[in-house]
DNA sequence: CTGTTAGCGCCTTCAT
DNA sequence: ATGAAGGCGCTAACAG
């Protein structure tokens, strides 16, 4: 049942159609310089016997592969899959494939930048949602494709993302605005991933600063990405003496974490503590966790739309860097300050 | 930059090393039938050169592609990207790529069943997490290649997955042994997929007659898939005459949904209404709620298992049909009945 | 417009 | 163990 007679090739259904290999190929790619007549008896003979093109040999005789390589990590969180998911859409549409690598542990990602297992099989590669290092730029040149990154900032490529400083700063204003003087952050990395100073880092200590409030070290608190580690991390924020009016979560999920620890200790959300988290993820909405929403979507198509730029022009499109906009989007997870008894 | 001189060929690389193309071929391909001093000396010259065979020459030339399709809807959801992610894993260690085609929607669906674009370009596809049609199969016959599902129900494949049926039964006896009779479900369905007789549903109905327990139509919701549906098919439960004591939702998401509701109503989880899911996505951990785990990685794992034996004998594996077990998890969104005031 | 003919880069007998 | 040659399926450049 899988394997039956010899697959067609163009050369069969050139004879079949009674034309040379030449036009076969002309009609079957819709190339121009074909009579429509004698492109439709190729179309009739070719569907009739569902004969396809062979994308390899065709690229390899043409000098290109019609794929793009999708270099992503954690493609099981709702950032990345959604991301991945608007850049297949695009890419789809374009009649690209694309090659999925994950490289979500530091194992795999070592893996990929030393054996680059894309080389010679993709016409362009997109990072997805992670900071290049040197390094690692360093090899990706090997590959001698285009590279775009989707949401991530990277000088060094064309991109399409948002401005995490400014997301940062979104939440943590609102908070200020709101009269909280006492806030907290919790601050979120990816033990799997390189360090690396954050923007959203970055507006909490600026922002306080322009609202004229004096850091607190113990306000802070840095834990690994995700829910669990968000509740753990509030634990440590309310174990110590000076307990924090508001929380700013460098995400929805940590906040998520954070909001579940906060409720068991006692304490009621917004009235003894707001919280606020960035990205809009869809829980966000079930939390009625005030957020910042960021445009995942938006940065996957803006990122595809980069690659069929650079594929067809062989010159740079104009937005080498596309940042979009985030906005906050206030829920019932945040409220004034509560006065002091 | 990015073009630089012509790419080397295996031909060059021979000729660099002062043998044959045959013998290079060979060497590189870590083929039997080279002296030892003989293959080390290419192979030094390869990697002098950065030199990697063309996978799409050589594909041509010995006849597979070396790459997996993977067909599945939503990527940008928990369990399909977990699934993916697994399978990815286990596939890329084995050194096949994988080439990623998204029917989340409708419309992709059907183009993807209609023109097969996956057609000479894989070795196999795993059709993720969704139930193929009749005319879907037939179509994908066309493909001629293998063909395994992840984490759905498919007679006609060889697959990995859940049984549902059980999944729901182990969340509805577990209300019902609690004491509860007035349970609500709350159905949930996938707009963009085509309806089909679910075990979760068929565990709802058979868990309740074998406790003794009379249907109460009433009590059972049908809402898309997604939290605020959930919330919304909630509220049309408890806008009813009889309040149920329980909820039994179809998956975590949904269940989320359902508990805000219940909570913006001004009752309490548990004390006043039980509420338990399926899946136990990461979400419900923060959320506190009863669920049944499903083992997605080991699905995905299965099922990619299940590409690697066909790929490799021919003849199918022993275990066809892997079906992994479930499990509920107890945390506090469940209790006994109230008494009834 | 159309047929013919080189490759594209590699694998695989077949001799040696 | 190794070299030579044909072919994988298709495109592109070239004559008509």
């Amino acid at each position: 049942m899988a394997a039956s007679q010899r697959n067609l090739t163009i050369a069969d259904i050139a004879r079949l159609a009674g034309v040379g290999v030449g036009t076969a190929s002309r009609a079957l790619n819709n190339a121009p310089g074909v009579a429509a007549a004698t492109r439709k008896r190729v179309l009739a003979v070719a569907d009739q016997h569902a004969y396809v093109i062979s994308p390899d040999a065709s690229g390899l005789a043409a000098g290109r592969t019609g794929r793009i390589g999708l270099v992503v990590p954690h493609i099981d969180r709702w950032f990345f899959g959604t991301m991945v998911g608007a850049i297949v859409s695009v890419l789809r549409a374009a009649g690209l494939d694309v090659l999925l690598y994950d490289v979500g542990d530091l194992d795999d990602r070592r893996e990929f930048f030393e054996h680059l297992p894309a080389r010679k099989k993709v016409d362009a590669v997109v990072v997805v949602a992670f900071p290049v290092e040197e390094a690692e730029r360093q090899r990706l040149t090997l590959l001698g494709v285009h590279i775009v990154a989707a949401g991530g900032q990277h000088a060094v490529y064309p991109h399409a993302c948002i401005d995490d400083y400014l997301a940062g700063r979104q939440a943590v204003d609102h908070l200020i605005s709101l009269g909280h003087r006492a806030i907290a952050m919790i601050e979120a990395v990816d033990p799997e991933q390189p360090v690396r100073p954050s923007g959203r880092t970055a507006a909490y200590h600026r922002a306080l600063a322009d609202a004229g409030i004096a850091p607190d070290p113990h306000l802070v608190v840095t834990t690994n990405w995700g829910g669990v580690n968000g509740a753990e991390a509030m634990a440590r924020l309310l174990s110590q003496s000076r307990r924090p009016t508001a929380v700013y979560a460098h995400s929805d999920e940590v906040a998520a974490g954070a909001m579940r620890t906060i409720r068991r200790t006692g304490l009621r959300i917004p009235e003894d503590i707001s919280i606020v988290g960035i990205d809009d993820h869809p829980m966000a909405e079930l939390l009625d966790l005030t957020t910042v929403h960021q445009p995942v979507d938006e940065q996957g198509r803006a990122a595809a739309g980069l690659v069929l730029d650079l594929l067809r022009n062989d010159t740079p499109p104009v937005d080498q860097a596309i940042t979009l906009p985030t906005h906050l989007v206030v829920r019932r997870s945040t409220t004034s300050v509560p006065p002091i008894p």
